[in-house]
RNA sequence: GGCAGAUUUCCCGAGUGGCCAAAGGGGGCUGACUGUAAAUCAGCUAGCAUCGCUUUCAUUGGUUCGAAUCCAAUAUCUGCCA
């Protein structure tokens, strides 16, 4: 069986691109590891490859999705091992690209993620709103002294009381590790930050001339605005924004760009804390066959 | 040319004699993060060093025990009158 690859890094470093590469020179399929792609119709806004650019290489996991569902990790968890799966039964190299830390690592780590219970959540959201979190992070000292102690933000903190309630167990016994379930290769993709910074403005940019407020009318016409997750999606909010009237295009592509910069910045914070990912300069222009070595030395050495 | 007003740390912007390295916001940086994750949350942001010290609030020179805060001159900008 062959081994799983992974591409991993902030956004705009080519991360799409050098995946389309690794494909077509290891005869790969690619499984879509970024959250917001899984949406019809946002195309512009999430950087999407276009057909044309995908080279006749299958991509998994794209557009599965209509803007009015909610992502959720535990189910792409399932739907992504299952590509991969099928992807390795045809004797293919299974590729994982994605910005998403957390569902990168739901794919490739012994991960397990506790039930949920919309009933339940919705009672201790209104909890929060109404009395102040202070007495359900007491309770939860009580319930989970690990994951009290950790400090955790209040969204952490109802979902902390949510599973303990709904499973019996403390939240922190589903404590993450580092731990992957089948022989995997993590390939990072960095940039000089100045150029980082040049690049996501000049995408954003990009992505205003290719029709991003076109594309948003069109979403809101069909209720994006409605919408947990879609609607919060970097360049999307903001051009919400400019829709309402609220903010003019200019205003929209400054604060995009900003928002992206900050993104990029905590994609790098949850990717550098990985000791296994191994990096490269996505500005080298020998990038692609550095990867292809990698890829190379690691399928062998993980004896296929 | 005359009169009036402005000049603050990367940016905007508070501060009108000691409690000011200077509020707040933005930006930047760092970090946390197992069911919203392009989300959510936290910390740092003059310099050097452990309390502390050094250099800052246009520039120069004053007043004062003490100045971002008061005075004078200069520079630049803005408004009104020519």
């Amino acid at each position: 069986m062959r081994p799983l690859v992974a591409i991993v890094g902030p956004t705009a470093t080519g991360k799409s691109d050098a995946a389309v590469d690794l494909a077509r020179r290891f005869d790969g399929e690619i499984v879509n590891a970024d959250a917001l792609q899984f949406y019809r119709g946002m195309d512009i806004g999430t950087a999407k490859l276009l057909e044309a650019d995908r080279r006749g290489i299958t991509h998994h996991l794209l557009d599965i999705m209509d803007i009015s569902g909610e992502a959720s990790v535990a189910t792409f968890q399932q739907q992504a091992r299952e590509a991969i799966a099928g992807i390795q039964e045809r004797g293919r190299l299974p590729i994982l690209v994605g910005g998403s830390g957390l569902y990168v690592r739901a794919v490739i780590d012994e991960l397990e993620f506790p039930p949920t219970d919309r009933a339940i959540r919705r009672r201790l959201e209104a909890e929060a709103s109404a009395n102040g979190i202070a007495g359900m992070r007491r309770r939860l000292a009580v319930a989970d002294p690990v994951a009290a102690a950790r400090d955790l933000d209040e969204r952490r903190l109802i979902r902390a009381l949510e599973v303990h309630e709904l499973t019996g167990r403390p939240f922190s016994s589903y404590m993450p590790r580092r731990d992957y379930r089948q022989p995997t290769l993590q390939l990072g993709l960095d940039i000089e930050r100045e150029l980082l910074h040049a690049r996501v403005a000049q995408r954003v940019h990009t992505m205003h001339e290719a029709g991003l407020l076109a594309e948003v009318e069109s979403l809101a016409a069909r209720g994006l605005r409605e919408t947990r997750t879609a609607s919060r999606a970097i360049g999307y909010a903001q051009f919400l924004e400019v829709l309402e009237g609220t903010s003019t295009i200019e205003q929209a592509t400054e604060s995009t760009t900003v928002a992206t910069r900050r993104f990029a910045r905590r994609q790098l914070t949850w990717f550098r804390a990985d000791p296994r990912v191994r990096w490269f300069d996505a500005a080298d222009p020998d990038l692609s066959r550095m990867l292809a070595v990698t890829v190379q030395e690691f399928e062998a050495s993980s004896g296929t």
